[in-house]
DNA sequence: CCCCGATCATGTGCACACTAACAAGTCTAG
DNA sequence: CTAGACTTGTTAGTGTGCACATGATCGGGG
């Protein structure tokens, strides 16, 4: 344990490095959908509503990661722009139920497309075993 | 390029596998530094500006891979605590130097122990060589 | 049937992060 | 020695994210 004060190497540390990668990410997501493309996270948003059909926002949330104000955040633009609407759920009127509109059905696919480019840019720098074993050792940490 | 929809599965991608390891390391961060402890970049801040004395704010926001207007908000919310202090620079009126106080001074030692334990606690669920194969390749995406 | 705990959503306040536009100081080429 | 380029910092606007407190609704046990 002796620990001096030059072994805390800011570049080394775990947070730092999750972070870079990340501020990477959203730098990439942002360059390939473009000005008016979906957000990283509007985009996750849409695509778990495509996949699992209308939500609710704590469902949403859920399978984002997200917790209630941020849901509430995201959905709130997502309207803004038309890609969603919200109504109360008939069978538990504590539900907001989120679904998406014909114009985010209409733009998902292309979206799609891109978010995958993204996925690839973001992989790029590293070998094909190592984005193997990136993915493995994340899943770990969930 | 047949890509079917089903290819696209969100928690497979990086991003967000990204994003929810660094969410836990923050949680992790704050729940080991406490109630009064300082936040994760806070502490990033402090720790460069203790392993490389003064420096403009500029410069801390390159060390840290902030930008300029969360370099300011970060360093704004540090002087309100009273752990740095600003003043211009004498040879060149643009810069702010950001300067440790002596309250940062007592408090980092212990801060850097806890910061140690974060980065532990972080890596916890990993295996020995999965932490350093982790390191290894998040610095090859930097 | 009614109350009580669990669940769903909201509002507020704080922290971080990026863009774009702007102001001010420094430096160098001509 | 001055004009334009570069560097430094700020402001404003948007988006994400958390904790905490509050209110509305649902479900089950007495």
């Amino acid at each position: 344990m002796d620990q001096e004060p030059e072994d805390y190497v800011l570049e080394e540390q775990v947070g730092h490095l999750l972070r870079r990668a990340y501020q990477r990410h959203l730098a990439l997501f942002q360059g390939i959908m473009g000005e008016d493309g979906p957000t990283s996270m509007q985009f996750a948003a849409l695509h778990v509503l495509w996949r699992r059909g209308p939500l609710s926002q704590n469902l949403l949330g859920r399978a984002l990661a997200m917790d209630p104000p941020t849901v509430k955040g995201v959905v709130t633009r997502l309207m803004a722009r038309g890609l969603v609407v919200r109504d109360r759920d008939a069978a538990d009127a504590r539900r907001l139920r989120v679904a998406l509109t014909p114009a985010a059905l209409a733009a998902l696919p292309a979206w799609v497309g891109k978010a995958r480019a993204v996925t690839a840019a973001t992989l790029a720098p590293l070998s094909r075993e190592d984005q193997a074993r990136l993915g493995t050792i994340l899943g770990k940490l969930g």
